[in-house]
DNA sequence: TTGTAAGCGTTATCAT
DNA sequence: ATGATAACGCTTACAA
């Protein structure tokens, strides 16, 4: 492996005005800059990252965490992030936290052993306060937040108009006649779930109909416990639902074909994250979108500029047949 | 931040003897072990990852190059390599290249001079020989490559039993009744595509079928590709179609409504990989099932033992609505 | 069993 | 504009 060291035996300089040089420092003539970028290049030298971090006490590595790559909210956040980040130079560290809080503990330790430049982070479901986050981080290294936050701890923030969203969604399916519409409300140690809850709350509140605690779901967000709440749902009585995750929306459909109902007809359903499962399934899911590949943007962007503020990225609810017991609205067969 | 310096300088003893109490050397009493581990608990040590990697020439990062990790196929196998990687201690990096030969090479570049212990991958559909891979990681970090393998490099290899797994497929769609079958058979430069377009063309002889080159149509493998391709097929006589990608399918079951035929039976499909959607959609779609979890699996185990062979996974042929013109085959809900 | 000392490759602070 | 030197925190011969 050629070093700077080499290069400077090479050229009959010393290693300082090499390292000036290749980092493009200005104290270093013009025409020494150019022998050093050739002879490196000659000599095929690369940079020895692991060396001038340590020397740097920073990586240029950003880490990111998240419950689950494969979840297409997910993935569009981390290439939104990628994008912003690897035009600035740094390179991304992707961890999983499978939802578990002790891999969410064991990635932030890694990322902090590793000396990267900034966490991107979106938190288990299974933790409930930032404490193990700020302890293991520090003030030294910079966090940004992003769809599931904790507004207690510092630092960026980058979240979705849960409530005006689910305030959207719930209102919707008003419109479309549903009189008695439960929830699958999800996690409430996640604040993004307990603004989409109040969201459906106030909009059944400004329309006039009853708020029923009994038709709020907790904890229902993968397929099947969405096709149990499901069932419960439909045997008190409801005839539509919002669901605040999409994965247990669909569950929540298998629960009413299963006991014969009709999508949309004598059942509507409204998910949320616009997987890509929901329109291509038979019907096709109405969903509130979230917009993660922005989301991403914004949170590399955060960390890039160090400003502490919270974003908002606007939500967009997707009208499919789901929801849809209006002719018109059946019409596109993409979107 | 708190060095072994500080613990050594705590206890009276040296760097050198917390360092090795620190790693499990044997070269060390066992109470003065006890002793450096309560202190740098105490004092809240953590090693720093940065400076041990450059002292010892590798870090204890695998990286892990993958085209685009929001596809079903590459996130379980990352889940499978995580689950190897993370009890083995190391920790993984994750790269996309978006099917770009420069961010293949840049990802590359980055893994190396992060001095990663090792690389697992599966190259873009951009490059079409492993040159720029040999050339960067050199013969000191080792490579492992799965699904898209070059087999003129050296080291591990994971792969798919592609032939056996299109024959099978294209088996299945002759004895459902259908009689001229085109493929969307993908880049070329790929032999896991080229493999599967060999076993498409093996099955068809074997059961004494013509085997028309102008039924094989490449470079097909995303939905807008795919729904051009069935249009050609279609027009070309064609009654079913085994596509080497799911995407691509799903383009052409599009196509085949938008011509107004019947599926199954004016027209079967048979898609590879799997995906989600596939049996969530209406019809369901068949697939000839990957085992990503398990190549994932596969591959870190490869790294780990450091064995060079080639092992093969197999797959597994989902028979759903859209290729069974068959009753009892449409039984099945979940499958 | 422990201490000594050198060095991994880079960069920052001096001085020249 | 360049050089000398030290230091980042850790590991590992080698010596004791």
């Amino acid at each position: 492996m050629v070093t700077i060291s080499d290069i400077a035996a090479a050229l009959g300089v010393t290693p300082s005005t090499v390292s000036r040089a290749l980092s493009g420092s200005p104290r270093v003539k013009e025409e020494t800059r150019i022998a050093v970028e050739r002879m490196a290049a000659e000599m095929g030298y690369e940079r020895n990252i692991v060396a001038s971090n340590l020397r740097k006490g920073r990586s240029d590595i950003v880490g990111i965490i998240v419950p689950r790559i494969h979840r297409n909210f997910f993935s569009n956040v981390i290439g939104g992030a990628e994008s912003i980040l690897e035009a600035a130079g740094y390179c991304v560290l992707i961890c999983q936290t499978h939802e578990r809080f002790d891999a969410e503990v064991k990635a932030l330790r890694t990322l902090r052993n590793n000396q990267v430049a900034g966490v991107l982070m979106s938190h288990a479901i299974g933790s409930d306060n930032g404490k193990h986050i700020q302890e293991v981080l520090g003030d030294r290294i910079p966090l940004v937040q992003f769809d599931r936050v904790f507004s207690d701890l510092p630092g960026a923030k980058v979240v979705s108009n849960n409530f005006e969203g689910a305030y959207a969604a719930t209102k919707h399916l008003v419109e479309q006649g549903y009189r008695r519409i439960g929830t699958l409300a999800g996690y409430m140690n996640s604040e993004a779930y307990a603004a989409r809850l109040e969201g459906y709350r106030q909009a059944l509140r400004d329309c006039g109909l009853p708020v029923d605690e009994s038709l709020v779901h907790y904890d229902t967000i993968v397929r099947e416990t969405g096709f149990d709440a499901g069932l419960k749902a439909i045997e008190a009585g409801c005839d539509a639902l919002y669901s605040a995750g999409d994965f247990s929306a669909l569950g929540a459909i298998e629960a009413a074909r299963s006991k014969g109902l009709r999508i949309p007809e004598e059942f509507g359903i409204v998910g949320t994250a616009n997987e890509a499962f929901t329109s291509l399934m038979t019907p096709k899911m109405s969903s509130l979108a979230l917009n993660p590949f922005e989301m991403g943007r914004q949170a590399a962007q955060a960390f890039l500029s160090g400003e502490e503020g919270t974003v908002v990225v606007p939500m967009e609810l997707k009208v499919r047949e789901s929801s849809s017991r209006n002719e018109q609205q059946n019409l596109s067969t993409y979107a």
